[in-house]
DNA sequence: GTGAAAGCGCTAACAT
DNA sequence: ATGTTAGCGCTTTCAC
């Protein structure tokens, strides 16, 4: 590999010289530019971006921290960040933590490592305070996240009024009993609780029913919705609820195809709202009605601010795009 | 941010000592072990990535080039090869094309600029040549991608028997009128042409009639897909077919929900036959016949391939675990 | 405008 | 077993 001595040599020039073309610097005669374009496509020469980086301090590379990537919603965000990382010539890592708390540590420490210069964290495990502690070594964005107890820039939508709006549509339509899934604790920190929140919200509004044993806590993949739609039927038919709010289109469609499959006619026996309107979920046999994220915007704002951070200058995030939409379909 | 030689200082060794340490050298004394590793702690110190592999010349970091993360068989294939990299303590560098040869150059760049050790590339756009000279700068492995003309290591499964089994498999249902689509041009190389290869094999073989309107190219999303099915409905009944295969679940879904749409009973009008056995096809109106790709086995070998070649090693592909299956369901 | 030279943080001979 | 030293490829004063 040809190094920047080599092409100064080639060039008769300086390392200084090189170096500064390479960085655009202004006042390099246009001869000696001239030798120097030569030199390097002789030598077929690119910086080491590695050298650059040990020497100026800049990173070129952000990471982004996700769950798990096969979610269809945090593709999409990955989509939306490289986009726009590599339209301002960021590269972009990625990292799954698999719920892991360790999984996340390891990737903060990439920031510590000078790895990343920067980190967009899609999931968050660890305690805050611990995790603001590594503001220190390069910004974070927390991007459709939300944590209390530290002060780290976040990028987020208002999903209390998109649930609120959700539970409403479903008591306008005439549903009274309403069941409820939560990826959470049903009290955690997180979007888990401002969901709950806009829940509640509703369900005392508008006079709704709900039950302790219509509450499901922890569900996230299809299997556990398949689980939630068998607890439900396990219950005397009268005392089941006429509709559900997931927080998945996954947890959403594990109850269908576990109702479908049963014999249930659906929405008749049971409504079903989604979150993410996932691709797909209009092709169900029962079309989902559905939260749609504004997911491509969030991850550009989410970018746009990072990298504001890691050059120093500041951006407001445009909240105007971040709007959560109910998709109305058949299946509530 | 302390340095090696903050640490060096603090404990009273030498850096060469501390750098020993680092990279687990035999013969340091336990005694002054314990005092690195106190001195580490005090300083909270973490060894420069950049500086560590400017100097060591080995990288860390991998490419993974896919045309779009958020087509469902390319996230489970980064997750396959970012749990397999993680465990081998190699991150995961992500690069988009979207079919952009430009896009792919500058992902073969980055071994160039060292910022990857090494490339798996599961799109292939470029010069088969061009893209073997990069090889210079660090390996690179094919997944699931063949190219004719170059030689770089590839992993992939047998397209080809895959599609002859799904087509006798239709004909073995009585389905006598088959079309087909393709997303390459019929002619060019790749997963495309072999494809196709089975495709007119098991036509030849058992006597099946194709037309040439029948034969779709360039097709890759669901939008194509409805496309397709509006191309079919244009002609007269007595010219249409009576299976299609298609060459993604997305395709598959477009025309499917286009000929739902029409009011069109499926496989009785049409018999659809997908490809990637995407999550959710099962839960469609009409489940989906598909041929399901072995993507976690493919990730996995295609990432132990190429860490054998970063790290002079050998290793020979597991072809066993790349078996593609008929996943038979309702539309078919 | 251009060059000489000092390092960025680390590793790896070569000594001892 | 541990220290000394010379760089890895690049940027950036400081001279001229």
């Amino acid at each position: 590999m040809a190094t920047i001595k080599d092409v100064a040599n080639k060039a008769n020039l300086s390392v200084a010289t090189v170096s500064r073309y390479l960085n655009n610097h202004p006042y390099i005669s246009e001869e000696k530019k001239k030798r120097i374009k030569a030199a390097m496509k002789e030598l077929d020469y690119t910086p080491s971006s590695i050298a650059t980086q040990l020497r100026s301090k800049k990173g070129t590379m952000i990471g982004i921290l996700v769950s798990r990537i096969t979610n269809p919603f945090f593709s999409y965000l990955v989509d939306a960040i490289e986009k726009e990382a590599k339209k301002n010539h960021y590269n972009v890592l990625i990292m799954q933590t698999y719920d892991d708390k360790k999984a996340e540590i390891n990737t903060l420490e990439l920031l510590k490592q000078h790895v990343i210069a920067g980190l967009i964290m899609c999931s968050v495990e660890g305690d805050p305070q611990m995790i603001a502690s590594y503001q220190e070594f390069g910004p974070i964005v927390l991007c459709n996240e939300r944590v209390s107890g530290a002060d780290i820039p976040t990028v987020v939508t208002d999903q209390k009024k998109a649930v609120y709006n959700a539970i409403s549509y479903l008591a306008t339509k005439g549903y009274q009993k309403i069941a409820y899934c939560t990826g959470g604790t049903l009290t955690s920190e997180g979007h888990g609780r401002n969901r709950t929140e806009g829940f509640e919200q509703a369900v005392l509004e508008k006079n709704l029913t709900v039950r302790k044993n219509w509450i499901f806590r922890q569900v996230h993949t299809s299997q556990d919705g398949m689980k939630v739609a068998d607890d439900l039927l396990q219950l005397p038919k009268v005392e089941r609820p006429e509709a559900i709010f997931t927080n998945s289109d996954e947890v959403a469609m594990g109850i269908m195809e576990q109702m479908l499959q049963k014999g249930f006619q659906l929405p008749h026996d049971l409504a079903i709202i989604g979150f993410d309107n996932q691709p797909s979920t209009s092709l169900l046999r029962v079309p989902l009605t559905t939260i749609a994220q504004p997911v491509a915007a969030l991850g550009m704002e989410s970018t746009k601010l990072l990298l504001a951070k890691i050059e120093n200058n500041s951006y407001e995030v445009d909240q105007a795009q971040l709007k959560l939409t109910l998709v109305k379909r058949k299946s509530a």
